[in-house]
DNA sequence: GAGTAGATCGGCT
DNA sequence: GCCGATCTACTCG
């Protein structure tokens, strides 16, 4: 197991990088306690092109100047005032390209993550949607803008999924996007049960 | 099990 | 002021 390189986020193509970081381990180091999980579900997020990102039009404010930045960080957010979002920033310096990291399968901590959404036993909504993987990490604000080759968060080569076992359909919560609502950005493996509940 | 409301911050119209 | 890349708790059947 090793980190992946930083190279490997600086293809320009968000839809081939959200497919291929399915199956990858997402890692946290929080206080010494490392914590992680298998991304089962992602989506992704074209920059000043595509109408649901939040760079849609270029637009460029605090929050989302760290989409700005050379892939290979983090961009965390906060949405609807309570879930931070994790998303892997994507491509060169000034594309605004992110990964949405939507649902991840438990693997390493798990009495941690168990601990952090005060829950006592495993269910799937343990990790299964944005706002939950990222509090079951033990992901927030401070997260944000963090180089993803260092000690705090980081990701690894994982499971070895076969193509056919990888499903493209519309992406979740951004009906507003109009005709971008329909594009079939969101990936996720086939029948795992911590992808987020609407569709699978 | 399905449907609805509440929490609560940043960025628009 | 309203709405969003959401989740949970509470109601009613």
């Amino acid at each position: 197991m090793a980190k992946l390189p930083f190279s490997f986020y600086l293809n320009t193509d968000v839809n081939s990088l959200a497919r291929q970081l399915i199956g990858k381990m997402l890692f946290t180091q929080i206080d010494g306690e490392i914590t992680a999980g298998i991304i089962v579900e992602t989506e992704a997020y074209a920059g000043i092109e595509d109408k649901a990102s939040h760079a849609y039009g270029g637009r460029l404010t605090d929050r989302t100047k760290t989409m700005y930045l050379k892939g290979g960080v983090s961009y965390v957010y906060l949405c609807y005032g309570i879930h931070n979002l994790f998303n892997v920033v994507t491509g060169p310096l000034n594309t605004p390209h992110a990964v949405l990291i939507r649902g991840v399968e438990p693997v390493i901590g798990t009495e941690i993550m168990l601990q952090r959404r005060g829950m006592a036993l495993l269910k799937p909504n343990l990790t299964a949607g944005p706002g939950a993987l990222s509090k079951a990490l033990g992901i927030d604000r401070t997260f944000n803008a963090k180089d993803l080759t260092g000690e705090e968060i980081w990701i690894e080569d994982g499971w070895d999924v076969d193509t056919e076992s990888i499903v493209a359909a519309p992406r979740v919560g951004v009906g507003y996007a109009a005709d971008h609502a329909l594009l079939p950005w969101r990936y996720y493996i086939k029948g795992n049960r911590f992808v987020s509940k609407p569709n699978s």
